[in-house]
RNA sequence: GGGCCUAUAGCUCAGUAGGCAAGAGCGCACGCCUGAUAAGCGUGAGGUCGGUGGUUCAAGUCCACCUAGGCCCA
């Protein structure tokens, strides 16, 4: 008689190596290695050679600061998407881009090294500093499991893509559709620079208030009770200085204003704004007529100190909270001031230089500074009569971030492309008709900021980007913007990179014997302005035209949902002036990162988790399994519970895998594989249930829903697998003689499961399914990491329907049965389900079916004996009979019957003697 | 303030063209097992479908408004 631990060796129970704990943050940075050493991305360049070519076009990232989890987001998803296209058999590359030009480095380096003149020694600060990000987001991305040419990527301050942005903007010059006009900017008047938002700090200052008279002209054409009344629009400033360039009054169309009786001279402004000028002045007014702003729009007003009309414009963006709700407009002098005026076609008039002091466009002004200017203003407005209140108010005024002085909104000229000029709006809005968008909204959204956006203001007055290729005559003025010029521009760019502007002479940039169109003088001066940023990264679809690995246009883009204002929006405008069509086929976008509560990570909420705290603690894998389950066309949170739930759930599907690759530890696929007809019922169920799943899995990947995947894959591995198949299958893989054909067949099917169950989720859980990959028994074509391998093909379904019915009607009873289980563990009837014999009561036709099966009864129900009798569904538990074999634990009325294995039950009893 | 979007159990998701008493997995509770063991199995309890109105014989599903939240503008 064999002893427990004897007979404990007699089974085959599962071994493997691959580890149950995953230890991931250790783990990961192997598999990273082995990724690098075999140069994973090289070979499957290579394997994929001759295949059609799916192109995913990286959206560059800014190269400042460390990776935040929106990137992570954003590189995972495209590692998604690369890794399943190329599993379906299409030669996917992914090149990986930087946006390196632009303010925020500017600022970073100018704080370090503080201001330079320069501009050579200044930019080569700013690329070392780009450099350096580009370097250290790389690093964080490969950590993430991202494969991609990281040897290769594309810089924007690279000097080919340099000669490129430059290229591409002569394709708006030769359109007609870049043209130099004045707009406000934040100006300096101490810096003698302009200023970005970015560049603006907020201080407390104090700022007249004054209330000014604009005479109304023709009012009687609005309520003919008003002729030859002296009637005044009241207008309210705290920027006294703007008033000479007031071009406009701006009134509300849907407020209510009033015209008021003030003694012996009437007043218009808003109803609601009356009586808080009335307590300053403390009289009251009478209300005369009353009108909705809109009926006022066109009407002219006398500019107080200026022969100039000054005409009533409509406005959305005029409140009520102070003033008159008659807003001052000086097109030249502030952002909203200028929008308005181009609807009204008004000209950005700013009558003031870059010192801050009028030019002798305002003769009593003249070289006055704006400061200065105020009071002399007032005084002339208190001369003129045109005056009606004054006061002092401190308020938030925007400063200079270098210098803290007060900053001033002035026109300067700056180079605009032409939304309309050549057609551009409409062209983007049909090929905005032609691009597939996920989620679908995602066109309306797009459509509504190409229908109402301004023209694109290209010029930015700083230093770290590419120059706008512009050259000026020194005798005229006249800019020479020539096809052949830009060419050269690029072409020095090419060789040298754009610094080249900064350090070689005009000359060096003009073809021989160019002269100036308008005058014929032949000394040019460089423009100064740089290019926008948001234009260099319009430009990167030429990677697509010039790597030989691409192809254009490209298949997919995918970003975050801000860059239907950003990438997705100036790419288009980009290629379109230069291609003539979108440079993407369909466009993907994900939500925004947001903590656990659903608000937004800010640095101020101290809600900020950073990507590497998770890839440090839980490992990349479970980064990667977070963004896998969530639906990113929403927002996405993060947080404890969520981080708690998506361990739980990997180490489940981790822990499946282990279990079943124990299992197959003794099977070679091509030695033990059974075919298809000798399978056991069961395991022919799951091997259909999982073809099924394989199908729905491949089609997911293709509408890019691994969310699905993820909770498709797992439920299967919860559900069908570890709580079903895997659980009734193992009376059979441990007890039966190593090589029986039940045994067999059951690793035939998991052996299946495991290869191809590993295949459908490399792409998401990368790190894991190369590491088992690694431990799965090998098999003729198996390659040497699941990323070069295909997902599986599409396989024939094993049930017919007359089974699958049967398969529900035995499920139903299985769920009766354990039912009835759980009740008789209550009443310490039975533990272990094998103490139990059931018996099954059903109708003629069930009856039929569960006797089809019985054979199978062992494992389907996990229990020792059964009786099937006629009666309603429903299923009896009683006592299982006879002893308790000791090797298999089945309950058999014939352990003890044998006198050399007393405690073994016949068909172990037969295991046995073969094995010894 | 405008454009677009979101809101189903503690968590992540399903809910087909409006129609049987709202589903899954996890988590939780209570058991079982100790031959997947820092595992495995079973049973069970959790939801005014953000709120309020409306359309309809019937609404989580359509409409309006409100609340909370997100992105982009202003």
């Amino acid at each position: 008689m064999l002893d427990k631990k004897k007979l404990k060796e007699t089974l085959n129970l599962p071994e493997t190596k691959f580890p149950m704990k995953a230890s991931l943050p250790r783990r990961e940075p192997e598999i990273l290695k082995k990724w690098d050493e075999i140069n994973i991305y090289n070979k499957l360049r290579k394997e994929r050679k001759e295949s059609p070519k799916f192109i995913l076009h990286d959206g560059p990232p800014y190269a400042n600061g460390r990776i935040h989890l929106g990137h992570a987001l954003n590189k995972i998803l495209k590692d998604f998407v690369v890794k399943s296209f190329s599993m379906f058999g299409y030669n996917a590359p992914y090149v990986p881009g930087w946006d390196c030009h632009g303010l925020p480095i500017e600022i970073k380096v100018e704080h370090k090294i503080g201001e330079t003149k320069e501009k050579v020694k200044f930019r080569e600060e700013c690329r070392k500093y780009a450099e350096k990000f580009v370097r250290i987001q790389m690093e964080d991305f490969k950590r993430l499991g991202v494969i991609g040419d990281w040897k290769h990527p594309y810089l924007t301050m690279d000097r080919f893509y340099e000669a490129e942005v430059v290229r591409h903007m002569k394709g708006f010059f030769e359109s007609g559709e870049v043209y130099r006009a004045k707009k406000p900017v934040y100006w300096c008047p101490h810096c003698k620079t302009a200023l970005a938002e970015a560049e603006i700090e907020y201080h407390e200052d104090s700022s007249p208030g004054i209330y000014v008279k604009f005479p109304l002209k023709e009012a009687e054409k609005l309520n003919s009770n008003l002729a030859g009344k002296n009637i005044s629009v009241v207008i309210w400033t705290t920027t006294p200085w703007t008033l000479p360039a007031n071009l406009a009054i701006a009134l509300h169309p849907d407020f209510n204003y009033g015209v008021f009786r003030d003694k012996d001279e009437y007043l218009i402004l808003a109803v609601k704004l009356a009586e808080p000028l009335e307590k300053k002045l403390g009289r009251s007014f009478e209300l005369i007529h009353k009108f909705k702003g809109k009926e006022l729009e066109g009407f002219k007003t006398q500019h107080p100190f200026i022969e100039r009309e000054s005409i009533i414009v409509i406005a959305d963006y005029v409140t009520l909270e102070q003033g008159t709700g008659c807003v001052h407009t000086a097109p030249g002098h502030g952002e909203e001031d200028y929008i308005t005026g181009i609807k009204y076609k008004l000209p950005a008039y700013s009558p003031v230089d870059e010192d801050g002091k009028f030019t002798d466009e305002v003769p009593f002004l003249k070289g006055k500074t704006v400061w200065e200017s105020n009071s002399e203003i007032v005084n002339l407005l208190k001369e003129k009569g045109a005056l009606i209140f004054e006061e002092k108010l401190t308020h938030s005024y925007p400063h200079c971030w270098r210098c803290k002085g007060p900053v001033i909104f002035r026109a300067t000229e700056q180079w605009f492309i032409s939304m309309d000029r050549a057609g551009l709006r409409g062209k983007a809005l049909d090929e905005i008709e032609r691009v597939k968008w996920i989620p679908e909204w995602g066109k309306e959204r797009i459509s509504n900021m190409i229908e109402n956006r301004p023209d694109w203001c290209i010029s930015r007055q700083r230093s770290w980007g590419v120059p706008i290729p512009v050259l000026y005559c020194e005798k005229c003025g006249e800019p020479l913007v020539d096809e052949e010029v830009v060419e050269k521009i690029a072409k020095v760019f090419e060789e040298e990179g754009s610094d080249a502007w900064f350090k070689l002479p005009p000359e060096s940039f003009i073809p021989e014997g160019k002269v100036c169109k308008k005058c014929g003088g032949t000394k040019f001066r460089k423009e100064t302005d740089i290019v926008d940023v948001w234009f260099e990264s319009g430009t990167s679809h030429s990677v697509l035209r010039n790597r030989d690995d691409h192809l254009w246009p490209a298949d997919v883009y995918l970003e975050g949902n801000d860059q239907y204002r950003g990438w997705f929006h100036s790419s288009l405008l980009v290629a379109l002036a230069n291609e003539g069509e979108s440079p993407y086929r369909q466009v993907i976008t994900h939500g925004w990162v947001l903590d656990e509560k659903g608000k937004a990570m800010s640095k101020s909420m101290g809600n900020v988790i950073e990507p590497s705290e998770i890839v440090d603690k839980y490992g990349a894998e479970t980064l990667r399994l977070w963004v896998s389950m969530l639906d990113y066309r929403e927002d996405v949170k993060l947080g404890n519970e969520i981080i708690t739930r998506l361990t739980e759930a990997y180490r489940k599907i981790r822990n499946t895998w282990r279990f079943m690759l124990g299992n197959l530890k003794d099977f070679s696929p091509e030695k033990n594989s059974l075919p298809e007809e000798e399978l056991y019922p069961t395991d022919r169920f799951i091997l259909t249930k999982f073809r099924e799943l394989s199908e729905k899995v491949k089609e997911l990947y293709r509408n890019y829903q691994y969310y699905r995947i993820s909770h498709l894959i797992y439920d299967f591995f919860t559900v069908d697998l570890s709580s079903f198949y895997l659980d009734i299958t193992k009376d059979r893989l441990y007890c039966s003689h190593p090589e029986d054909k039940g045994r067999k067949a059951a690793q035939t099917a998991i052996f299946e499961i495991t290869r191809d169950s590993l295949r459908l989720m490399a792409p998401i859980l990368s790190f894991t399914t190369e590491e088992a990959w690694g431990y799965l028994p090998s098999f003729k074509g198996k390659k040497e990491s699941v990323l070069l391998e295909l997902f599986p093909e599409k396989k024939e379904s094993l049930l017919s329907e007359e089974e699958r019915h049967e398969w529900e009607v035995l499920l139903k009873y299985r769920d009766l049965a354990n039912k009835e289980l759980e009740e008789a563990r209550k009443t310490k009837l039975i533990g272990n389900s094998l103490e139990a014999k059931l018996i099954f009561y059903a109708d003629k036709r069930e009856r039929e079916i569960l006797l089809k099966y019985s054979r199978y009864f062992l494992e389907l129900f996990i229990v020792s004996q059964w009786k099937i009798k006629e009666g309603g569904e429903r299923v009896e538990v009683l006592k299982a009979e006879g002893e308790k074999c000791e090797r298999c634990w089945v309950y058999n009325t014939d352990v003890g019957k044998n006198s050399e294995h007393p405690n073994l039950c016949p068909r172990c009893i037969n295991v046995v003697k073969r094995l010894i």
